[in-house]
DNA sequence: ATTATCTATAGATCTATAGATAATGC
DNA sequence: ATTATCTATAGATCTATAGATAATGC
């Protein structure tokens, strides 16, 4: 209940989620740049002007669809290893709506410059995701195992370049393999390098929509 | 001498050179949607009717590009596991250039959708990209100690994959980490795997200089 | 004769605002 | 009284074409 908090009506709540919903859809298939608001209201079954009461500007939009899409994990996951596991199970998740894997992907690539609406956001999820996954692969590898020079930032931000990078081989060419499939490999080969035995409390951290 | 062969001049293949690189840059930038052809024409220093002579529509000035771009690899590449290492040369040489960088990971998104004007160039780079690799994994690993499940192809597509989803990373936060020196690290690893008469010890890892 | 340019402009879009009207809830 | 909408439109852009003029090379 935040001070600029605004007064909302039951009809005005189902519109506005129309019109995320639809926004997502578009901004998924063509980008950010290449949807209009025009595009979005109409497929929503509203006037433009009638879209932008609920979202002031297109920019507002956007930030709307990502915030909406990031709280995701709200299930309690387990650390360490078992957390590697949760982490293909939510790639094989996600890929069932490839639409949503693939606004990240574009949003990822169009965010990369500076003067981007959602630069910023870009830039501290990836900071949040290589440091959560960075405390859990240590959590999870025996670092005397490990090859020299390779340490536990290394490894996971291999991990989720390799999720990032077979995305869009996957996304280009959907038949030629299965995206979960190839990353659970990699952890399996990644098998020598963990723990002999682990016992780790549980705790709650989420892992985000949109891979 | 193709039929469709357009006389040109000096002066006039000057200017497209110029068209080209400015082009190249915008692109990179800003992707392709958010630049206008009226930017790179003010900033090649001629009208945007000037600039539509020599590339008729704004697809065509992309192509152009890209089709550029891709001749890059003219010198003789060695075979097998000195392939490898030539692909992180290239990565580190390409790194030099992230403007460069920035346009294909820019364009490898936008690309996705099948409506967009590089979508068939990105699906056609991206088959041969993996049929290359593969061949030249295949040539330097031994099967018979490779994880069970894990193929040339597989291989392949990590190190495409590695090397993509590095990149976003990197271009997002430029100062966290070196792009070539993960892939390459992550090759060293690879290599327990490769063939006897190629690599002399296969059960200390072999890390390359430099680390 | 052809290439290389330019100015001017048509015709589409696109974001956002102004101002009016209807519906809703204290 | 406030929210939820709408129509209409201003003001920017954007792609591409029309038609004219200058420069170049057979």
């Amino acid at each position: 209940m935040s001070v600029t908090e605004r007064k909302t009506r039951p009809h005005g709540d189902a519109r506005r989620r129309t019109v995320l919903t639809v926004a997502t859809e578009l901004f998924s298939q063509r980008g950010y740049n290449a949807v209009s608001i025009a595009d979005v209201a109409k497929e929503a079954g509203l006037s433009q002007a009638g879209l932008l009461h609920h979202f002031p500007t297109k920019r507002a939009l956007l930030l709307a669809v990502l915030q909406e899409r990031d709280r995701g994990g709200d299930a309690p996951t387990p650390h360490g290893v078992d957390f590697l596991q949760a982490f293909t199970d939510a790639l094989r998740h996600n890929d069932a709506t490839p639409q949503l894997v693939q606004l990240f992907a574009l949003l990822s690539a169009e965010s990369i410059s500076e003067d981007h609406p959602a630069h910023e956001w870009f830039v501290e999820r990836y900071d949040t995701l290589v440091a959560e996954l960075t405390a859990e692969v240590a959590a999870a590898v025996d670092p005397d195992k490990l090859p020299a020079g390779i340490d536990a930032e290394t490894l996971a931000r291999w991990i989720i370049a390799l999720a990032d990078g077979l995305r869009t081989q996957a996304l280009l060419s959907p038949e030629s393999f299965v995206r979960a499939d190839s990353v659970e490999a990699f952890l399996a080969v990644l098998r020598p390098y963990l723990r002999a035995e682990d016992s780790e409390d549980p705790g709650t951290v989420g892992i985000p929509d949109g891979y």
